[in-house]
DNA sequence: GAGTTTGAAACT
DNA sequence: CAGTTTCAAACTC
């Protein structure tokens, strides 16, 4: 990583001077140039790179590329870097292709556009710029290179993309991605006026590919710039709407200071998997998109209204409106155009939905890694590909959407992976849904599907309006969208005003009401790396079930797929994912009902269905370490041993991750899958209960409590106070893996922020 | 598709 | 805070 920015610095600057002297001097010149030379002369890294870069460039502009490539900003400094260097520089090779003339094209157009942000002391900031700087000389033009890329874009074209990324894999998907920048700019530069010509050459299917690619990089960027959870709403609303969403993707300046971390980020990840990491990206604006897509029209809109572009952006947001794909509710369909309306708003109020996410991510961290997994095979593939499924099936509208909403992904951003995988089901379940329309059970699929992913939900409210928790898009976050059936629907980004009031008033009951029911414990995070398992997530609240022994959706911990917690008060308790208590609460009870028949068989069932879940996961974490093993496990384990409470999961999660906790929580589990770890959960649960979590956190942190909780205060070195609970068996082992563990994980601030507020 | 069950959310 | 009502999802037929 750090080579790469040293020489691509390195790059910049022998590029600069370069570029300063031809300004002055013809290109011929250029070599001959004694500046050239003696700048050569003081950094012999520039040489190199100026040789490998010309080589690549020459052959193949897209060698260097890859690095770059990972992340849209870098790859647009580098890009920006290129275009210069090929632009002066090689101009002398012959090379310089069709794209090469392209970008020498565009750096004319672009070159102004540089140029404005990227005085010479801020190369470095205006590489990181050049692409929204592009944009920035005419607000529009953002605007208008996206639509133009839209426009570009087929689903034909996208089909190529899948293929040919599926074929070549991760490289090719790189090269992709770099053109993808370069062609945003030559995109913005031809709309500007420059050159349709040279995209001609490239060929239609390349300058829709790149434009695709481009537009897809822009959203991740965002996403990633805009992590912004949801603060929880109504505060963090307020922020959001300010425009953030809508500039961010045209914004280039507001992100990169964000971007900028990302990248680096991003990089270090592309050195391990460059795949991985492009389809996490990609998902995370995909992601976005789901929850969001609704906005995106409204958002488009907000966009054009700003570079006062009219046209075919627009179409978009029409489209949108009517677009989106099934419409089942009729409300929806209003919704839809109201977005249009307030879309600007709207999508950021979408924003708020991220606790939502956060919880879905939860529960379907194990779909996640599996996506993963896919994604490094071919990651480049699955994200291009369920936007191509979505523009196939769904109408134009979520097409565009898809597409549109690249942003801020980043909400999501700890969970990055899992919202790769929750953004692609989503967009794909999207697109299923709309193509099938619905039948019952597939419609309970698809929304539990949905839910798992944390994608998309779909409301059937008729009498709350949506505007109240009860309806499932409201509480997630995200404006009703066609798919709803819901009636009188408010939840719309026409009322924005009446959705964002009313979640500040439910969140001034409720601090916590937007944030995710669902937390992951510290353990839990080092488990979704290794292991997905719900098991290391728990309900925030707990469950209250009576009847549904918490084996159905109706307990909301089933539901989230997590184990019932301390926090529980359930009766019955038979929760596959985990029960609540073993231990303390009711072993009794636990035993009872499990010893009943039906509790058993019902665990199978679950465990099945985990299994279904996370069954593409496991392979790869395989380890006894994942939490979802050890439910599935313990399971059987418990029902025959019954009385403990099922375990901790933190202990596993912890396992899975640290060498310590692993060693710790392996021990433990293996003795004890849950029992051992029972006691420790129960501490941690209610370290983790409530709306308030962060603050107990803090305040106790028990070095036990601490580590559970979800809260990153937790996580925080907070040095252990041993409270030492008398709970604790595992005693001092446990607790110091823990907090290697914690030292570790830096997540689930997720919950923190959200709930904060 | 209609009706029932369930438990969270909202209300008192 | 507890009890009741409302609500919509989940589930069943």
């Amino acid at each position: 990583m750090g080579d790469e920015k040293d020489q691509e610095k390195d790059m910049v600057v022998v590029m600069d001077t370069p570029e300063r002297t031809q300004i002055a001097t013809p290109l011929s010149k250029f070599e001959d140039s004694p500046v050239f030379n003696y700048i050569n002369s003081l950094s012999p890294i520039k040489p190199v790179k100026s040789m490998h870069f010309t080589q690549t460039f020459s052959g193949l502009s897209f060698a260097s590329l890859p690095s770059i490539f990972t992340s849209p900003h870098v790859s647009t400094l580098k890009d920006s870097r290129f275009l210069r260097r090929h632009q002066f520089p090689e101009p002398s090779k012959p090379e310089p292709n069709s794209e090469d003339v392209k970008k020498a094209e565009i750096n004319e157009g672009n070159g102004n556009i540089s140029q404005n942000p990227s005085n010479p002391q801020t190369e470095f900031n205006s590489n990181s710029v050049p692409e929204s700087s592009t944009v920035p000389p005419n607000g529009s033009s953002n605007l208008e290179s996206r639509k133009l890329s839209y426009e570009a874009v087929s689903p034909d074209t996208i089909n190529t993309l899948k293929v040919d990324n599926s074929s070549s894999s991760s490289s090719i998907v790189q090269f992709v991605n770099n053109h993808s920048q370069n062609s945003q700019l030559r995109m913005e530069s031809e709309i500007e006026g420059n050159d349709s010509l040279n995209n001609k050459e490239s060929g239609c299917d390349w300058d829709s590919l790149i434009s695709d690619a481009s537009e897809l990089l822009n959203f991740d960027s965002p996403s990633d710039t805009i992590p912004v959870p949801y603060k929880t709403s109504g505060q963090s609303q307020p922020i959001l709407d300010p425009k953030p969403e809508a500039n961010n993707d045209n914004l280039p300046e507001k992100h990169e200071g964000a971007s900028t971390s990302l990248t680096t980020f991003e990089v270090a990840e592309l050195a391990d998997d460059i795949d991985n990491e492009v389809g996490s990206n990609l998902y995370r604006g995909m992601r976005r998109r789901c929850l969001v897509f609704e906005m995106m029209g409204s958002r488009r809109k907000h966009l054009e209204d700003i570079s006062n572009v009219p046209d075919s952006n627009e179409t978009p947001l029409p489209n949108d409106n009517s677009l989106i794909p099934t419409n089942t509710g009729i409300g929806n369909g209003n919704g839809n155009g109201n977005g249009n309306g307030n879309g600007n708003e709207s999508s950021r109020c979408i924003l708020p939905g991220i606790g939502l996410h956060l919880n879905t991510l939860a529960s379907t961290l194990v779909d996640q890694k599996v996506v993963k997994n896919e994604s490094s095979g071919s990651g480049g593939q699955l994200i291009i590909a369920p936007p191509s499924a979505a523009y196939n099936s769904i109408p134009s509208g979520m097409e565009l959407t898809t597409p549109m909403s690249d942003q801020p992904g980043l909400e999501n951003d700890q969970n990055g992976v899992p919202v790769t995988e929750d953004v692609s089901k989503a967009l794909v379940f999207v697109g299923n849904e709309e193509l099938s329309q619905t039948s019952p059970r597939k419609k309970r699929r698809r929304m539990e599907h949905a839910e798992e992913t944390g994608a998309c939900k779909r409301c059937n409210c008729k009498k709350s309006k949506c505007l109240k928790l009860y309806c499932e898009c409201f509480a997630a976050g995200v404006y009703c969208v066609e798919p709803c059936s819901c009636q009188e629907c408010f939840n719309k980004p026409i009322h924005e005003d009446t959705v964002l009031q009313t979640r500040k008033q439910i969140e001034s009951r409720n601090p916590l009401a937007f944030a995710p029911k669902v937390i992951k414990t510290s353990d839990s995070t080092q488990e979704d790396e290794s292991s997905n398992t719900p098991a290391s997530a728990r309900h925030k609240r707990g469950c209250n079930c009576k009847k549904s022994g918490c084996l159905k959706k109706y307990c909301e911990c089933f539901q989230g797929g997590v184990g019932c917690s301390i926090n529980c008060r359930c009766e019955g308790c038979k929760n596959t994912f985990g029960r609540k208590d073993g231990s303390d609460m009711d072993p009794e009870m636990n035993v009872v009902e499990e010893c009943e028949g039906n509790g058993t068989d019902v665990r199978f069932q679950k465990i099945s269905i985990i299994q279904q879940h996370h069954e593409v996961v496991d392979p790869i974490s395989t380890t006894p370490a994942t939490p979802s093993r050890f439910g599935r496990q313990s399971i059987s384990m418990i029902s025959s041993s019954k009385g403990k409470p099922p375990r901790s999961f933190l202990a596993i999660g912890g396992s899975s991750s640290s060498s310590l906790s692993l060693s710790s929580s392996q021990r433990f589990g293996k003795l004890n899958p849950f029992r051992g770890g029972l006691k420790a959960d129960k501490q941690l649960q209610t370290v983790e209960d409530d709306n308030k979590i962060p603050e107990i956190l803090e305040e106790n942190s028990s070095p036990i409590s601490g580590v559970k909780s979800c809260s990153p205060n937790s996580k925080r070195v907070s040095p252990p106070h041993t409270h030492s609970h008398s709970n604790t068996h595992s005693g001092l082992g446990q607790r110091s893996s823990r907090k290697l563990i914690l030292q570790s994980i830096p997540s689930f601030p997720c919950l923190t922020p959200n709930s904060k507020q």
